[in-house]
RNA sequence: GCGGGCGUGGAGAAAUUUGGUAAACUCAGCAGACUUAAAAUCUGCCGGCUUCGGCCUUGCGGGUUCAAGUCCCGCCGCCCGCACCA
């Protein structure tokens, strides 16, 4: 029992340098088995490795190593999502290239993913920055631009003060740039855009086909997308409006309450409005101030409901002799529909508002089940939910989906200036995806501006356009503009000198499509299509929630378009996709509560008393108080650096920690203390299993007869494997963790109390040599140590799963709660093959039952099969 | 406002797939063994009440069922997403 302490720092290295040297992790395209493709989101090379990635990184290598042991070809790439902001506000702000600072931080960051020993394909690793990447982006933008999937258009952008940069609708977050925090305006700007919502419908159509994704990302996308089904009505002025327009055409996702209408609604920025604020100057003035109030949240919350009469009237489509008023009003969106609304306050809150406060007439057209026709009066809350039509002639009494194909098919055959009045639409909320930024550390678009022919794509003979090095960021605004000669070239359609277009395409872009680059990283065009098809889907993805929306709804599209363009064939890149959580830790704070300092844990040190918990300062030893459980993050110093605990505990006890307690999906909560119960483990698997090889011999050959606790631990071994197994199937590291500990603490056992029964021995050496197996993928260098240490003289990392052997998942005799009136009372053991009736009988025997019952027959008896048994008095 | 999720011991949690023994496993805590002492390790206890027979307990209130943490209805609380989308 001489075995050392487990030295991690010495066990990994030397395992890790065995992996590496043997290439066991290096994956074929040509290798005949099944494929399997685990994939986590590769990181933004910020500067070093944070918890959330070994959090990631560790859940994915599971899979990765499990799925290997079962048989699979398994793909497991890493590369780096290397273009970006940051790199452009470190060269600001330290005068560092930013080529030079990614490069840097990929560094620093692969030997930090290197020393947590994950079973990576390291041959495919590529940066999006890569000239060789970047080549092929452009490569794919002029075969997206050829198949129609991208054009140009001048268009109001968002547009963010302080990064100087044009933001995605995504991208705006309350308001405000998604990176800076700057509050966004609105301008018009020539830009660049993928037609995404051409795909609207196969985009949302699809997502029921994701059935291996989180409800809340699909239901997340389906509302992104937004589809509304409608109609889009047109409205004939009483006098021609000053555009020249005969009609109004607004769209309505509610025709059924056509006749509860009592105004029209123009957004601030209508054609109409526009026009007719030429020689309004009141109008004019309104407005300005909607133009003023912006889009954020707090804006949008606080406006009351605003407008201004033009003096334009248009007829009632369904009676003529109706005259509605047109208003200008402030929360009607230009971008949405038609820009153009009818108003039926009565069953929409945002109308009734407005007619109350302009005195317009309030006509309630859908009567709630129960209600009095006669007494029926809306108040101050619109009504929205179902009921029966009423007030509105030939519609009273339908249904309001019958009312709205009444609608419908009436105002389709009516001819208003030879065109239907009414047609049905389909409206989404998915707007085209702007991809222009006017930013250097981007992927150039390849396009070239000639005087002579326009907007020329670059030849693809000309590929690729590379960033230039010598670039300056003494002023905001775009560096690649500034440059003194990168922006000059020749018309590829001319030979005439030409401008090179200088905004380079959203990062997002670079994201959209590296997990197809991945299958053949080194293929002169954007993908080879066999081993992109081979390959895709990702069978696993994972990564953080936030990128429900943007990341992958932009890749869905891309492999759409890729398929358009026949650089792959299929629709879905992510078969299966999981969310995982964040990494929490606790927060401290110096001197005076909220208005202290924050200060790190590693500036600090807790202090647990019976029932008092307190942290100090290293330092001085004065108290800190203890804040809430955050999110790690910088601005709050509750990080804790990863290669600090490797350095301290190994990869081995940081993995095996993320892995534990929590269930995936949930936010984790990092302590001290969890990673000390984690090392603990690791020196307990390492003393047993070191124990074992002394003390017993390799199994070999057919198993021994086995009796008493032997062959009890030889079903736990069994039993665990099974469910350890779909533990791992299913991502429930935290279930399978639990189940280690548990045969850790039999095996013990049995070991420990003197291995008295027959086979002791085998079982023992059988609970080793599984529990090593089942671990390994989660601890894989201490798993090989005890591995080589069993005896055994392959890696561990290609070793076969083990199976599990189904005569030992079942035991001989079951034991049953018995419960009496639900409750339970006491057990009942009996064989296995008992039938019904034994058990039923053994049950009536058990003293408690008899005093139940005192004497009497059971109501009802109640035996549920390898279950349980109730008796009912 | 709309949509979704969650609520179980001192803490993280299991059991939620199929309604069937609530609290496995870990952390913290308590008691003990070993030790000159500490660390490490090992053993035991650890939801509440109890007259020691038991009784109660999964946010609250109802319901379905032989049986509810799990299903249904209504509240309360927390979290996430979207947000003037006609």
């Amino acid at each position: 029992m001489a075995t050392e302490r487990y030295n991690a720092r010495e066990v990994e290295a030397r395992w890790q340098k065995i992996w590496n040297d043997k290439d066991v992790f290096v994956t074929h395209n040509d290798d005949p088995r099944d494929k399997y493709y685990v994939l986590e989101m590769f990181p933004y090379p910020s500067g070093r490795i944070h918890m959330g990635h070994v959090r990631n990184y560790a859940m994915g290598d599971v899979v990765a190593r499990f799925k290997r042991a079962k048989g699979f070809n398994v793909l497991h790439p890493m590369g780096w999502d290397a273009f970006g902001m940051p790199a452009e506000n470190a060269a600001m702000q330290n005068k560092v290239h930013p080529k030079d600072w990614t490069y840097d931080n990929i560094a620093t960051m692969r030997e930090q993913l290197k020393i947590m020993g994950l079973s990576l394909d390291w041959s495919r690793e590529f940066a999006t920055c890569d000239v060789g990447y970047y080549t092929q982006q452009q490569r794919l933008f002029l075969k997206f631009l050829e198949a129609g999937l991208v054009y140009r258009k001048n268009a109001k952008v968002n547009w963010d003060p302080v990064d100087m940069t044009v933001l995605a609708n995504e991208q705006v977050i309350d308001g405000r740039g998604w990176r800076s925090g700057a509050l966004v305006e609105q301008r018009e700007l020539t830009q660049w855009f993928f037609r995404i919502s051409d795909y609207s419908e196969d985009l949302l159509e699809a997502i029921d086909t994701l059935d291996r994704w989180p409800d809340k990302v699909r239901l997340m996308q389906k509302n992104w997308i937004g589809k509304s089904e409608g109609l889009r009505v047109r409205f004939e002025f009483t006098e021609t409006a000053p555009t020249g327009d005969r009609a109004l055409e607004i769209f309505t996702t509610r025709p059924d309450t056509l006749f509860g209408a009592s105004f029209m609604g123009l957004s601030p920025d209508h054609p109409i409005s526009a026009k007719l604020a030429e020689s309004n100057p009141e109008l004019k003035g309104f407005i300005e101030e909607c133009h003023r109030v912006g889009t954020s949240e707090e804006a949008i919350e606080k406006a009351e409901k605003k407008g201004i009469d033009t003096g334009l009237r248009v007829r009632h489509p369904l009676d003529a002799s109706l005259e509605l008023p047109v208003y200008v009003a402030n929360f009607i969106l230009m971008d949405y529909g038609t820009g153009a609304i009818f108003a039926c306050p009565a069953h929409d809150q945002r109308d009734l508002d407005f007619a109350r406060k302009y005195g317009l007439p309030v006509k309630p057209v859908v009567l709630p089940k129960d209600a009095d026709p006669q007494s029926f009066d809306v108040g101050s809350e619109a009504f929205t939910d179902d009921g029966t039509i009423f007030n509105s002639g030939v519609l009273d009494g339908l249904s309001i989906s019958d009312a709205k194909q009444a609608v419908a098919k009436k105002l389709e055959s009516v001819k208003l200036d030879g065109a239907p009045q009414a047609e049905r639409q389909v409206n989404y909320r998915l707007r085209d995806w702007g991809i222009s930024r006017q930013r250097y550390w981007g992927c150039p678009i390849p396009v070239v501006h000639c005087d002579a022919c326009g907007v020329v794509p670059e030849k693809d003979g000309n590929l690729p356009v590379q960033l230039p090095d010598d670039i300056d960021f003494d002023k905001p605004g775009n560096p690649l503009d500034r440059h003194p000669t990168w922006r000059e070239t020749a018309c590829p359609s001319c030979g005439k000198p030409a401008r090179r277009e200088t905004d380079t395409m959203d990062t997002f872009v670079d994201s959209s499509w590296y997990f197809a680059r991945f299958t053949a990283p080194d293929c002169d065009q954007p993908t080879d299509r066999d081993a992109a098809n081979g390959w895709l889907p990702v069978d696993q993805y994972i990564g953080g929630v936030e990128h429900a929306i943007l990341h992958l709804l932009y890749s869905r599209f891309f492999t759409r378009a890729m398929q358009k363009v026949e650089a792959l064939d299929l629709k879905e890149p992510f078969k299966g996709l999981f969310t995982q959580g964040m990494v929490t830790h606790e927060t401290y704070r110096d001197g005076d509560g909220a208005n202290g300092r924050w200060v790190a844990p590693s500036e600090i040190r807790i202090e647990d008393g019976d029932n008092t918990r307190r942290a100090v300062l290293l330092e001085t030893g004065d108290e800190v108080s203890i804040g809430a459980i955050e999110k790690m993050s910088k601005s709050k110093k509750n990080t804790v650096d990863p290669t600090d605990i490797i350095d301290t505990y190994g990869a081995d006890t940081a993995r095996w920690f993320m892995l534990s307690d929590s269930p995936p999906e949930r936010d984790v909560i990092w302590t001290e203390d969890g990673v000390q119960g984690a090392w603990r483990f690791v020196q307990r698997v390492w003393r047993l299993v070191g124990d074992i090889a002394e003390k017993t011999e390799p199994r070999g050959g057919r198993p021994p007869e086995v009796s008493g606790k032997a062959l009890d631990l030889r079903r736990t071994n069994h039993k665990t494997l099974d469910a350890v197994s779909s533990d791992l199937e299913n991502l429930g590291f935290n279930r399978a963790v639990a189940r280690l500990y548990e045969l850790v603490n039999a095996t013990s056992k049995v070991f420990n109390d003197g291995m008295a029964d027959a086979g002791a021995d085998y079982a023992v050496r059988e609970a080793a040599d599984f529990l090593v197996q089942m671990m390994a993928p989660m601890m894989p260098h201490l798993a090989e140590e005890c591995w080589s240490v069993l005896g055994h003289d392959n890696l561990i990392s290609e070793a076969s799963w083990p199976q599990a052997d189904p005569d030992l998942l079942v035991d001989d005799s079951i034991v049953y709660p018995v419960q009496v009136n639900g409750k339970r009372r006491g057990e009942l053991t009996i064989a296995k093959e008992a039938s019904k009736e034994e058990v039923e009988a053994a049950t009536l025997e058990l003293d408690f039952v008899r005093k139940a019952l005192d004497g009497s027959a059971p109501k009802k008896l109640i035996v549920v099969p390898q279950r349980i048994v109730n008796v009912v008095v």
